[in-house]
DNA sequence: TTTTCATTTTGGCAAGACCAATTTTGCCCC
DNA sequence: GGGGCAAAATTGGTCTTGCCAAAATGAAAA
């Protein structure tokens, strides 16, 4: 995978771009330091000055680097960590959802109506018939996801995605963990998605908030077992 | 020419940019809809092509249209609500915090260490000394975001500072909220922090949970009569 | 009616020119 | 030598023109 980073499909400024985000990275250039001029790098990059300016846009506003008139482009903070940033470490982001989704679980048995349970119920049933690896995950995250909506507070639900989705970073997915959650031989996951939807049924919030956690508890043991095969820790940095 | 949007020292393609996202709010364009080709586009806006096409290329990389090559600009789904995306209400966003922010006050006062402890007492002095609403809001965030990181779990400081970001959406600033939350008359929220920062020198999980809900409930409580002056409710849609 | 293909439309890219903000340079004066 | 100031060089900002390639269009052919 050492080959291009872009598609030759791509439009040229997006080959640019990512070009230049690839200089920044691979020299690790300090936020602050000055691009060269626009002119010089279209050169160098054998463009038009005109398309390696909408890439500097693009950069621009995706904030990898700052345009200053008549100065220069300087690259920002966030451009020099953009690219080995590995996002929290999954042991983390557990931690996170243990703590949220617990509270999350017990504040759902109270507000549910039958409708969420019903589509909560749906997603049980989907990730019991799903083949693959991704039907699978979209299920489970169609269950967690389902139960934030099921409190009726908005914010919850973009934060319980947000979680979800930094739980498939690179490091995440190199770990090969995805599948090793597939692979669980009985599918402990489904089993706790359906204690927890009895306990949901029943409005008992605190079995609700046991259960979630108890789940999660779970997913970090088999998360920890599948990263054994890994060389690597799956502790941060 | 008309009166502009957009401040006359910003870059061009930025208010250009900022133009076409209010035509495509003003008429409703739907998702799919096909904006005029960039030629007339750029006459229609007094400008140069290559202007237009770097504003067009900011709105891509924003999410706000789609560029097909050779077929058109169209709008996706993000930019139709763009414009008038108000935010989780206020009373959604205190909702979650409550239910959030208690368990990392628990979670805090098992895992603080002294620096921490100190870091949050500065944020409290600071408070405490703040003359202007933007200190005073600054060291509120500190107070709430260092909570966060008093936990070791990196995701939950995210979290925080978002949640405490969406705060201050263009609603809630219509409200007129900031400065009835600041104007409080012997600063409630300031005690409030006191009481919580005791809980945690003292390791106590349960209080300090108690004390962080009803720190919120009360910052509900001043929002609520904040917003009494306003005439919209501060209801959600 | 369906298919094919030339035409038109539309975005993609390049090159050159000039303007405006900023930075650098060099000179003058103290 | 040091400080201040203006000209010059540097650098991003915008416009214009030209041509290419992909996609949509519509007329002609099967």
């Amino acid at each position: 995978m050492a080959g291009d980073t872009t598609a030759p499909g791509m439009r040229l400024y997006r080959q640019v771009a990512d070009r230049v985000a690839r200089i920044i990275a691979d020299e690790a250039l300090k936020p602050g330091t000055r691009l060269p001029p626009e002119r010089e790098l279209a050169a160098r990059l054998n463009v038009a000055r005109s398309t390696l300016r909408e890439a500097m846009i693009a950069l621009e506003i995706s904030g990898q680097v700052t345009i200053r008139t008549g100065s220069g482009i300087y690259v920002t903070e966030a451009a020099a960590s953009a690219e080995d940033d590995l996002g929290p470490s999954p042991l983390e982001l557990l931690d996170a959802r243990e703590l949220i989704e617990g509270e999350i679980a017990a504040r759902a048995a109270m507000s549910i109506d039958a409708n969420r349970l019903m589509a909560i119920e749906a997603s049980i049933e989907a990730m019991a018939k799903a083949h693959e690896p991704d039907t699978h995950r979209e299920a489970d995250r169609a269950f967690h996801v389902g139960l934030a909506e099921a409190t009726r507070i908005d914010p919850l639900v973009s934060i319980v995605d947000n979680l979800w989705s930094q739980m498939f970073s690179p490091i995440f997915e190199r770990m090969g963990v995805l599948t090793g959650l597939f692979g669980d031989p009985d599918d402990t996951a489904l089993r706790h998605h359906r204690l927890i939807l009895d306990a949901l049924a029943a409005r008992d919030a605190e079995l609700c908030r046991a259960r979630m956690q108890a789940h999660l508890i779970d997913v970090r043991r088999v998360l920890l077992r599948a990263s054994a095969f890994s060389s690597d820790t799956p502790g941060n940095s």
